[in-house]
DNA sequence: ATTTTCTATGCAAACGTTTGCACAAACGTT
DNA sequence: AACGTTTGTGCAAACGTTTGCATAGAAAAT
């Protein structure tokens, strides 16, 4: 466990005859010295095993090439598979990454986001834990260290936003339901109006009208919490309406799972009588027979964004107020649960 | 983005008309400044809204208080199960966690080892890469920084390691099987003797002994990549043999549901005619139908343990080498796919 | 031959914290 | 009165790096 030391810029330059100075400029490819020396320099760095202490390096320059993720749970495989993209863009640009989980709760968020700041990262990459309603603290934060928002986004952030095109792919869902012949879709959303609930349901209406279909109140279910069980419960109320919806786009894949479910059970025909479509394209959906027709979401592509914006961000610093909003393009998958021939 | 300064300990030894190290030691609670002074710089510290600067502590004192973390692979499902324990039990005691991924690389592997050395993170916690053979450059990292393993383990490389007790899961699991009633047990397991496909193949062995059963080898089936499709096609294998196997143990859920998946094409009976039983508890064993009976993987829990073993040796340094193994305990989750009534 | 410019290098300060040592004041002991 | 001890505080060095400024020597311009 002997803690041996790194070799350091003085060992190197005692070895080389040389300043620290030279050395340390020799190593940062400085104009001023001479290609000879920075030979010399490199050959033997190489040699020893020379690596820059980046605490030294963060501390003096202020630059710590951290950047800190905070996600409300980073057990979903949504979530993870964006922390992939994040960790594969940042390396790839050099920078490490520090992970905090806000369990959804807004304390906590702030907390961490305080904590984020003292430790020293260069920048904040961040998905909103769900009902963040007092942005003030974040707001005080953005003033000292940039933030880059993703997947749960407030408009009440004026940073770069990296989202789906959620509206969209709500729509082209619901548009390729209404392709199929239905006309009775029913929609299984959030009570609370999160971002995402908000845009996907705004996607359904869109469609709705725009194929001048009624929208009929009825077929419109929230539920607080957008589990498979709730899935399950809401479609059982749409099972016992005297006039059916003939499909159902549900904004989650795991509540569509849990419409499948009580569908089964009732013996429902899928799709014939009921087409069900889904949002996320999770494992699940390829496992859930028949199989979920459902957005798929490029996680990856959204952590990788969101690194290229934040890292552009540190590398041109400016006072003003930046909110842009990126959408990254999704596309629908069919598969069985809607599948006519 | 204006970066404004932090409180430094000079600027409230200024404001109180003491000494930098005075301060420094009443915010530290040492016991040579007076109760009086330490209120006093506390009130400031408090009010000025001071903290610490983490960097320059961190490369005075050569501790930084950050947990390096590699994985194959962050979006599993069970690794991120994992890492939410470990961001959960370090966040408790006081650590940071920076993660990595080596995709299964172990050339990359070894790369991010040494960056996380060179960054000077105070520990590593890793699951090891796929056919890790040259631990070599692992067993220099460890001669410089205490490391953990978890879930993949090896026994090359002498540190604390913790996996769940593998060979008593399967055991367990194939015992079920036999109390069902069940003699003709297949099992599909991985080609590579990786330490869990070998640890709960051994627990195949045992259980099938210790009933008195033979081992059919025609019953032992590898693959490669233990993969959904690949316990489809072994499975079709299976369905094709003379005398067809009465219960399937797999060592992966994918597996499991690619043998379920099979056995449903070709309308065989689960449980009745052929039971299955799969390993790890994803969400797809839910999902799946017939539910899937499977062997339940407490990830969280093992990422706590990993996390409280690793800060136990930081506590305590020691050049010995403690090949400590820690089993952590599984239970078997009996579900439709093992239900005979 | 003198001055200017350029090139390559070194000196020293700075970043914010911790800590060994020194020291002054107050008190107690011979 | 002289000498320890204790208590509370400050000085200054150290950690490894970067960087503004100075400078020595060489080359170029006068």
């Amino acid at each position: 466990m002997s803690k041996k030391r790194n070799t350091t810029l003085k060992e190197l330059s005692k070895e080389l005859s040389l300043s620290i100075s030279t050395v340390s400029r020799a190593l940062n490819d400085h104009p001023d010295i001479s290609q000879d020396t920075k030979e010399r320099v490199r050959k033997l760095a190489k040699q020893m095993n020379y690596v820059p202490n980046l605490f030294a390096r963060g501390f003096r320059s202020r630059e710590t090439h951290i950047l800190g993720v905070i996600v409300p749970n980073i057990s979903h495989l949504f979530t993870s598979t964006i922390l992939k993209g994040i960790l594969e863009e940042a390396e790839l640009r050099g920078y490490r990454v520090i992970i905090s989980e806000s369990n959804n709760n807004e304390v906590k968020q702030v907390e961490m986001l305080n904590t984020m700041t003292q430790f020293g990262v260069d920048g904040v990459l961040m998905s909103l834990a769900r009902k963040t309603t007092n942005v003030e603290e974040i707001l005080k934060i953005l003033n000292r260290i940039p933030i880059v928002l993703f997947d749960k986004v407030s408009s009440k952030i004026p940073c770069t936003q990296i989202v789906i095109n959620e509206e969209e792919a709500a729509f082209n869902a619901v548009e390729h339901l209404i392709e199929l012949g239905k006309q009775r879709i029913a929609i299984i959303k959030e009570t609370e109006n999160s971002y995402n609930s908000e845009k996907r349901f705004a996607g359904y209406l869109r469609a709705l009208n725009n194929y001048g279909i009624p929208v009929r109140d009825k077929l419109i279910l929230s539920t607080e919490d957008i589990s498979l069980g709730n899935g399950r419960r809401l479609t059982n109320i749409l099972l016992s309406m005297k006039k059916r919806p003939d499909a159902i786009f549900a904004i989650t894949d795991n509540a569509a799972i849990g419409a499948i479910k009580a569908l089964h059970k009732f013996k429902v025909k899928i799709p014939e009588e009921i087409a069900v479509v889904g949002f996320s394209n999770s494992i699940n959906s390829t496992i859930v027979s028949p199989a979920l027709t459902t957005v798929d979401q490029p996680g990856d592509k959204i952590g990788r964004t969101a690194v290229r914006f934040l890292i552009e961000e540190l590398a041109n610093p400016t006072n003003d107020v930046i909110t842009k909003t990126v959408e990254i393009k999704t596309s629908l998958i069919v598969r069985d649960s809607s599948l006519m021939v």
